[in-house]
DNA sequence: CTATCGTCTTTGACATGTCAATGAAAATCA
DNA sequence: TGATTTTCATTGACATGTCAAAGACGATAG
């Protein structure tokens, strides 16, 4: 089941499903450590890099690459937990605007530094500056390949 | 939330972590039309390669990365569906010995070219061979790194 | 204006993954 | 040998993700 891609590329795809797998999964455990799931912490994090913190869910969604669905229930949680909270859209009676709580705010901001230093840990501070390069250049012409 | 990395490696990271989240999703949903999801064809093609088609649980499960509870109860739902099948190991009364069914191994075969050129298509075409070379070795290196 | 159609978020049902507890059997050791 | 500890796979309860409605609202065309 493995003769069809050369033995180069049979190598190389194994390595990156093992990266794939492998480095999601420590980035994750490293969070929870901080009290924050991967999820909650790319919910946070993007809403926080949004002018005003505040964001309507279409939007968020897409920008997440998560389904509108995924996002909706992943923040009615978060707003049990405080985290954000949901408001109406005065410009759109269906819609949803989701803002960042300064308590989430703190959460994150307490979290980050241990995230940061945990993906230099775990993948930057092993990479060349060339190899660094190298994978931005990849990762981007990969991920910008149509759907 | 954003200056505690280098720009570069910013950018990078930024690339990075959009792979990690669009490949995986974009080879699930070709894998979906063939019938499987990404799980399920992680175990049977994992299973194919071992010599007799056969694995006990434990060592499956590490094989596979995956914790014996997600494997046990995965394998449950794959043994519904008739792709493999569970004995008890001879050697010790409380293990259990995993194998592929001819059912299994036909549907692995059926769908394994539609997947290899799926991962063809969204990943190897677009990399020359010098950037194959240079994800091998670092997706080799950041995945031995310890846990 | 109003009827239809499309779009929005949420919801519920279900599939999947995690975590802790279970019960059975092996390994260890006195 | 017999008691204790460890290891094994499975299970159940719960957290999370997916998919297909549902219900509310906006946009469009007559």
């Amino acid at each position: 089941m493995t003769q069809w891609l050369s033995t180069d590329e049979e190598r190389a795809w194994r390595a990156v499903r093992r990266l794939l797998t492998v480095l999601p999964s420590r980035l994750g455990r490293d969070l929870t450590q901080l009290g924050l799931s991967s999820a909650d912490y790319e919910v946070l994090s993007t809403l926080s890099e949004k002018p005003g913190r505040r964001w309507g869910l279409r939007d968020f969604a897409e920008k997440m690459q998560w389904s509108r669905s995924r996002l909706s229930h992943h923040a009615a949680r978060m707003e049990a937990r405080g985290l954000i909270e949901r408001e109406a859209d005065p410009a759109d009676a269906r819609g949803s605007i989701y803002h960042l709580t300064d308590a989430g705010f703190a959460v994150l901001a307490e979290a980050a530094p241990g995230h940061l230093a945990s993906v230099r840990a775990r993948f930057l501070d092993h990479l060349s500056p060339e190899e660094v390069a190298v994978l931005e250049r990849v990762a981007d012409r990969i991920a910008d390949l149509p759907d």
